[in-house]
DNA sequence: TCCACTATTGCGAGAACTTGCGATAACCTG
DNA sequence: CAGGTTATCGCAAGTTCTCGCAATAGTGGA
């Protein structure tokens, strides 16, 4: 069953906007922002309004294909569903990134299971701190 | 030395507005939005722009007075950095907010710290994830 | 293939900041 | 305590989303 049948079985439709932002996170192999892909598909496609790019983003999390994450304070960094997941380490002084495996997080997200009975997702935001590299 | 004083000796000044958004951290207790407090200091004061209380939370964090956490996606919530430093858990579901302490999250602190040499701050960013409540 | 239904779109307006700029007013110095 | 610096301010315009709404266009069924 092709993603379009899928997304139709669930009610929903498959448009040509639709289709043009899954295809801008298949290029883009890491996280991008919304404004990025608004631009791509407005490159060729200039009356395609971002606030679609906003929705289509959002329904495409929600039937699954898509998720974001928080690195930096403020912008939603989006990517498609099926890569794998990993941690993030933001330096919040010379704002380098860093990728750690969930595996090095799983231990908290034990804890936090066994002792709140809270299932954290703690690939959704990165840490932030102070790297090797600025610290004193 | 006051704080007024601290804040010129480091080659800043010690405005009213200044003055006004301080208190206004001291008012509120626990984390409240730029919004919140602008709107509490210019019921008094209308000719206070909202613009001169984001810069001034910014330069009051950069002073050390103040400092931010992100709970839930896209709101900056301000509190003094004199209270004690707490972690936060957001659920995705219903929104709910619980505090844990610093403590639980510190063994994966140590390991960031030990293996990557990052300094994580744990308290900036709420973990997300599902409460007990919303879990299934 | 045509139709009715309704998800989705583009647009305009709004929210929540952010930034550039000229005017103002803290503050240090003499 | 007058004067010159320059941090800070208010204002206006810009950015990045978000939302309501009427028009459009995918879809499943006839």
């Amino acid at each position: 069953m092709s993603v379009a049948d899928e997304i139709r079985s669930k009610g929903r439709r498959m448009t040509v906007q639709r289709r043009l932002v899954l295809d801008a996170l298949h290029r883009a192999r890491h996280h991008t922002t919304a404004e990025e892909i608004a631009r791509q598909i407005r490159a060729r496609h200039p009356q395609i309004d971002p606030s679609t790019v906003y929705r289509n983003l959002e329904a495409l999390e929600e039937l699954g294909y898509v998720t974001h994450t928080h690195l930096d304070d403020r912008v939603t960094r989006w990517h498609r569903a099926d890569v794998e997941r990993h941690g993030h380490l933001v330096c919040r002084s010379c704002g380098s990134e860093q990728e750690i495996p969930l595996r090095t997080l799983e231990p908290l997200g034990r804890r936090l299971r066994t002792e709140q009975g809270f299932r954290a997702d703690l690939a959704h935001s990165a840490i932030v701190g102070i790297c090797r590299e600025c610290a004193p």
